[in-house]
DNA sequence: GGGGTGACCCAGT
DNA sequence: TACTGGGCCACCC
């Protein structure tokens, strides 16, 4: 079927994390299940990978885990981020329940 | 060629 | 409510 290769792949989620509007977040698994990524949630913790090491170029902040908690080293400036555009934080973590998107 | 780690997730205690 | 353990796959040394 569809043979994408890591690099396609990447560009996907870049893509898909660009497409993330300005206000609203997503999660790892969350990204992965958008790009019908049924391999299990694995994919979520490739997609982790990914955007720390190619998420440079995108929003990454717009992304957090399930929990709504920010990636380690970058919890200040990804909150500072989510909270100057607007995103409902709940205490240090993103409140899922209002800012969760899916596209 | 083999082993360890990780910007995760879910379920149970 | 918060913490712990186990599982999964790709990348690095």
């Amino acid at each position: 079927m569809a043979t994408v290769t890591p690099q396609e792949y990447v560009e996907e989620v870049l893509r898909l994390v660009e497409s993330i509007p300005e206000g609203r977040v997503m999660s790892y698994g969350a990204v992965a299940d958008a790009l019908a990524d049924r391999s299990g949630r694995n994919s979520a913790r490739q997609v982790g990978t990914i955007m720390a090491r190619h998420g440079g170029g995108v929003p990454w902040h717009r992304v957090v885990t399930s929990a709504g908690r920010m990636p380690p080293g970058h919890e200040q400036e990804a909150r500072q981020r989510l909270l100057g555009e607007g995103v409902p934080l709940k205490g240090d973590h993103v409140d899922m329940a209002r800012a969760s998107w899916m596209p």
